[in-house]
DNA sequence: GTCTATAAGAAGATAGAC
DNA sequence: GTCTATCTTCTTATAGAC
């Protein structure tokens, strides 16, 4: 067991970008052994098929989202917290817009797969969903399944159009507007 | 000149839904001819190339929602217009939970793709983008831009969210929200 | 554990008969 | 205009030496 080796970290850390700004499919394992400087025979020695790469990937996110909302939990008040995960995309403003959100473009593609995979695409967007709706009960609002929709609907709206358009400012105006409206309930 | 033959569109009747389904790239050329029931050899009599045939997909979606579009523009007020436009969505709830919005799908993976098709990424959500921003011009409003990014974002996402979840009710949901604020505006 | 070579199959595209 | 057969390339995956 060497654990020397960090191959297999930077073949997801490579799967990882080349997956945002190319789409699985649109990505071949021999794009990820280049990038990561692994040969294309040996990528097999840590995952058995392309599909498990992705389900790797799909891990990551999830667990990246998870550290992030862990991150805004920190806050007292939940309207807080909800303010705090708002403020993120703003932080990653560009990247935003160049590749999309990380959990919204790989739930969309996995969607439209077969197999397993399909079923990742709920995983990627309920992380967060769920998250915000727990906020949103904390706030005492009866209709907090809905208002966790509007929310996390907006924000994945958001990426999809700031990435159509290639306009960094979409994600200023959208967040600027979607946290007057959280400040207003 | 064969007036005769159907062949082009129902190649494109069969790309559009196909692609709708599982997207442009994981849809082969053998499964459009297939499902057209035209011989694979054939289509290139029709089509140059594939990417040919995702510029007209691009082109046949722009134009369903330019006609939606005008049915929508038949209303006298604008807010009754940005209403009207609102309410489509319910009529294809099930549609949009089974496949997506099909400018959003195709937006976002085309931004994925390299060469042309990365452009047409932008003019499917611009069609509509643009619109709502007229609408909300037509109401005087001085922050229309940002008000068409809002609602064009909100129901983008929703598409987004009711295909992850695989819950139609998403979309009546955050339809109902969205009227709301339309008339309060 | 690592790597080269290659098998096996899929997919886009073309040739050429009809 | 139509269609069959096939070429070529790309891609996933495996075999097997080191």
């Amino acid at each position: 067991m060497p654990r020397t080796s960090d191959k297999r970290e930077r073949l997801l850390r490579s799967a990882d970008r080349l997956i945002l700004s190319q789409g699985f499919r649109q990505t071949t394992l021999a794009d990820i052994a280049e990038d990561s400087d692994v040969p294309l025979g040996n990528v097999y020695y840590y995952f058995k098929t392309k599909e498990d790469i992705c389900k790797s990937i799909v891990e990551t996110r999830i667990e990246s989202m998870q550290a992030l909302l862990k991150k805004c939990s920190e806050a007292d008040a939940p309207r807080t917290r909800l303010l705090a995960l708002l403020d993120y995309p703003l932080t990653v403003r560009n990247e935003l817009t160049d590749t999309g959100c990380p959990l919204g473009t790989l739930s969309y593609e996995l969607s439209r797969s077969e197999g397993v995979l399909s079923q990742s695409s709920a995983q990627l967007i309920e992380v967060v969903l769920d998250w915000a709706r727990q906020q949103f009960q904390a706030m005492d609002k009866p209709d907090a399944d809905e208002l966790a929709l509007q929310l996390i609907s907006t924000l994945q709206g958001m990426s999809l159009v700031a990435n159509a358009t290639g306009d960094p400012s979409v994600v200023d105006k959208v967040v600027s507007r979607t946290r007057s409206w959280l400040e207003s309930l």
